[in-house]
RNA sequence: GCGACUAUGGUGUAACGGUUAACACUGGGGCUUGUGGAGCCCUCAAUCAGGGUUCGAUUCCCUGUAGUCGCC
């Protein structure tokens, strides 16, 4: 059966994983490598689809199957027509599958735990107790229920209460195909539990084997419904934390279903990203695309596309961007609500061609954030994404013409100011 | 003009006559990677002025100054 999505390499980045490719959807061709925006709401905070058209120039966006689960109800959206009927948006989509959620808003929340390890051993008896807490399997009820909330990992899938109301629900990898296709998205992803960076091996390696079979039943649930198919394609999510063997292992697997792509998620150290993605990569068939879940710094998504990453999703630009920090050409990344900007009425960055940098001044800018202005968010949002979308067709661009290494060093130079 | 009350960081408030004058906001610095218009950490910053009582005064007394309220 024809598969509703389909990757094809278009050009081989030499002796490296990384490629340009293109990415075909029910709702147009992605050209990669590509930023995927986040906008797990269906929204992308503070943009308007036309914002992002006119100002960001994305290929793609991002929404969440937790957050809309809960807020609205997938119902609501099936009954509006799906998510780009909902949100008015005609490019390509993805859905994440919730499974992030469950770690990121369960057992992890609010302890200050991210996907990021810290690359030196910190607070010992800290991350023990953090570990302790952020495994879902010793989660009894009647500890959730001391720490206001539960999230309750079992073979078939998670028991969690929202982090809006309280109110108690179950997700398991049928569930969660379930409601991506009452959602219809272009691309759903497989069920998958991220593990806490904190966590050992042994659970790293129960947890990885348990994401296995919710892979395998989420493909097989989405195949079942053939009108779903046809719409749209499904990828598997390869975890293994920072264990390479595991990687190893959960990309043999994840390869070995009938997947239409890869996401890869979990946690890496910044130090190794590098490796950990090649050796995944080397594995994944290189036919199909690979998205790298929730990362995109400039810096690493260089590092991603190297090791044959094709797409990336990353909170970072609308999330820093909301609380004033922008990326720069040249300074790297600046708080434009510092007081050194009161009187700046030099542009937020001076070689960008945004919307934002050709009609405001940092003076201005600063003003807007630090009176708490709606504008003062807005604006740094579509600054970044247009940054990191423009960085990102750069790479792609530089891989077509042969220049990918030259265009690296020249922009990495200039971004961290070295 | 008279009387009462008040006077502590930039702002608003704490501190039986007894360690280093506390808290919030603001200001300054830092953190943020499948979202978090949030949160957390660090930090600058004050006893209106002048006398007096006391071992010791933000605290009690006097004068001045300023403000608020009330009264001819």
């Amino acid at each position: 059966m024809a598969s509703a999505i389909s990757f094809k390499e278009v050009t081989r980045l030499p002796g490296t994983l990384g490629r340009a490719g293109e990415l075909s959807t029910p709702h147009g061709v992605v050209s990669t490598p590509a930023f995927v925006t986040v906008g797990t709401k269906a929204t992308v905070k503070s943009l308007t689809p036309d914002d992002l058209n006119s100002y960001v120039g994305n290929q793609i966006a991002l929404a969440n199957t937790y957050h809309l689960f809960l807020q609205p109800g997938h119902e609501v959206i099936k009954e509006a027509g799906g998510l780009h009927s909902f949100m008015n948006y005609d490019k390509p989509l993805m859905t994440d599958s919730g499974g992030f959620q469950v770690f990121s808003l369960g057992a992890a929340f609010g302890k200050g735990v991210t996907k990021f390890a810290k690359g030196e051993d910190g607070d010992v008896e800290k991350e023990e107790t953090i570990e302790r807490e952020a495994r879902p399997t010793v989660y009894s009820k009647e500890i959730a229920a001391a720490h206001g909330k539960l999230c309750v990992v079992d073979e078939e899938g998670v028991t969690f209460t929202s982090h809006i109301d309280g109110s108690m629900h179950r997700f398991t990898a049928e569930r969660s195909i379930e409601i991506q296709q009452a959602l219809g998205a272009d691309i759903i992803v497989a069920f998958d539990e991220c593990t806490s960076p904190t966590a050992d091996y042994a659970y790293q390696k129960e947890a990885l084997e348990r994401t296995h079979r919710w892979a395998k039943r989420s493909v097989m649930a989405h195949r079942r419904d053939y009108e779903a198919v046809k719409k749209q394609g499904i990828y598997g999510v390869v975890q293994g934390g920072r264990h390479l063997d595991l990687r190893k292992e959960s990309a043999t697997e994840m390869a070995r279903l009938d997947f239409d792509g890869f996401g890869i998620g979990g946690s890496f150290s910044k130090e190794d990203l590098g490796e950990s993605l090649r050796v995944v990569n080397e594995v994944l068939p290189a036919d199909k695309p690979r998205h790298l879940l929730g990362i995109g710094e400039p810096e690493d998504i260089f590092m991603g596309v190297e090791n044959g990453c094709d797409t990336f999703d990353c909170v970072a630009p609308t999330r820093i961007g909301r609380t004033g920090t922008i990326y720069t050409t040249g300074e790297g990344k600046l708080d434009l609500r510092k007081a050194t900007f009161t009187r700046d009425l030099g542009k937020p960055d001076s070689a960008c061609t945004c919307y934002t940098c050709t009609h405001f001044t940092r003076a201005y800018i600063n003003h807007l954030l630090k009176a708490g202005e709606m504008l003062g968010p807005h604006l740094c949002s579509i600054h970044n994404l247009h940054f990191i979308v423009v960085l990102t067709d750069g790479i792609r661009q530089s891989i077509l013409d042969q220049t990918y290494e030259q265009f690296k060093v020249q922009f990495l130079s200039r971004y961290l100011s070295l």
